[in-house]
DNA sequence: CCTTTACCTAAGCA
DNA sequence: ATGCTTAGGTAAA
């Protein structure tokens, strides 16, 4: 079965990288969906339509992929054109939201600012919250490209067929149903596809959503979009602790969903990683008398509170920068663009800040060496001590013996 | 309240 | 090669 789809002409989306980067937004772990179809192109499927994207020097095009009319396997009907589709994209990378504002504001915070010159244009997607309570179920304790693997499975598996694009053998599936997701047998279909523990928390989920959306169905006489996409009517606080109730879904995935497809801006997942950023770049201090310091459900509140005094209304979303700097995948936006000497010793006291004079073909800058930066994903020296500075140009520094590698902002 | 344990799997590493 | 560790957690004790 194959369908072929007729591509569309690029179309300019009118957005600047500084307002949106595809590379770091579409795989920073938000969404699992999109596939890498070119150099700075992704494709994936949005309300049923096969969409690429590709990002340009000063503009990101967008183009579909449209079935055929009479198609049999077409599952929606073809747009007038592409500009209809133009909202739905705007909608799904919410361009309405001021990010370079946001990002000046965020600016006040060091920590950001240190990293905000190689993680920009990093925006929350506004994701179908199916999609996303389903993909988030399978996130426990998982990597991303396993997820990303799991959630293709899915889609392969229960997801309406939409098509495949000419050069690429990749199949384009819509996101299954939860009607589909709740059926008879998936715990243990989901256990033969590779799904673990997950497979219960997934049909169990979807059997209790869909007994919320004939309850809604039979009190409102028609669906008003869902049980599940209501909740984003709810004010945070209700909306996380509906989402709780739902099997494999607990506070940390709950966040996931409110920033991610429910319109909480404020949400803040703190999983791992944002608890060790917690505790490295701020120093948090946790008042607990266990002697072990581990991430308790006090803790996930005060960092959460902690985020949104920092960063306002829309914390989740500084705090997704953060969390995408801190990934392993994205070390190298740091990368190395040439070394130099140090001309002063370097002695590293504890978090005493230390200044010393760097001579680079055209940078003489200041360095500042903070104590504790051995998990910094863009520093590459092993253990040693690594040096972060504010230089005059957009230019980073690590400290190796006695050679220093400056990074360019990316 | 906080900590510990079990729950699946696959890739990375010793 | 075989065994161990780890990876966006959750639920139960």
């Amino acid at each position: 079965m194959f369908n072929l789809t007729t591509p569309g002409k690029w179309e300019s989306l009118r957005v600047t990288p500084a307002d949106l980067r595809l590379d770091t937004t579409l795989n920073c772990g938000q969404s699992f969906r999109w596939v890498k179809t070119g150099e700075e192109e992704w494709t994936s499927v949005l309300k049923g339509k096969i969409v690429s994207l590709r990002q340009e020097e000063s503009d990101i095009l967008f183009k579909l992929h449209e079935q055929t009319a009479g198609d049999e396997f077409a599952t929606t009907a073809p747009l007038e054109s592409q500009e209809a589709f133009r909202p739905v994209l705007e909608d799904y990378f919410q361009l309405n939201v001021d990010l370079k504002g946001l990002y000046e504001k965020w600016k006040m915070d060091l920590n950001f600012k240190k990293k905000a010159s190689f993680f920009a244009g990093i925006r929350i997607l506004r994701q179908d919250p199916t999609e996303n309570v389903f993909t988030f179920i399978c996130s426990s304790c998982n990597n991303i490209p396993r997820i990303t693997s799991m959630v293709n499975n899915l889609c392969i598996n229960y997801g309406p067929y939409i098509g495949t694009v000419p050069g690429h053998p990749h199949p384009y599936h819509g996101f299954p149903s939860v009607a589909r997701l709740a059926g008879d047998g998936m715990e243990s279909e989901l256990r033969k596809l590779g799904f673990g523990y997950r497979a219960k928390y997934i049909m169990k989920a979807a059997q209790y959503i869909m007994e919320k959306e004939t309850a809604l169905k039979t009190d409102a006489g028609d669906s008003n979009g869902g049980w599940l996409e209501n909740l984003r009517h709810l004010p945070y606080e209700e909306c996380r602790a509906e989402l709780i109730k739902l099997a494999g879904v607990g506070p940390k995935v709950a966040d996931c969903i409110c920033l991610m497809s429910m319109d909480k801006p404020g949400a803040i997942p703190v999983d791992t990683h944002v608890w060790q950023i917690a505790q490295r770049d701020y120093k948090m201090k946790f008042q607990t008398r266990a002697k072990t310091k581990s991430l308790t459900p006090k803790h996930y509140v005060a960092i959460g509170d902690f985020f949104r005094d920092t960063f306002g209304p829309f914390a989740g979303w500084a705090h997704s920068i953060l969390f995408t700097a801190d990934l392993n995948q994205f070390a190298q936006h740091g990368r190395i663009e040439k070394k130099v000497a140090i001309l002063d010793e370097i002695r590293t006291e504890g978090e005493e800040k230390i200044s010393i004079k760097v001579e680079a073909a055209q940078v003489i800058g200041n360095v500042e060496v903070p104590g504790d930066m051995k998990r910094d994903p863009d520093v590459t020296a092993s253990k040693k001590s690594e040096v972060h500075f504010e230089p005059p140009s957009h230019v980073f520094a690590v400290k190796t013996e006695t050679m220093m590698n400056i990074h360019r902002a990316v």
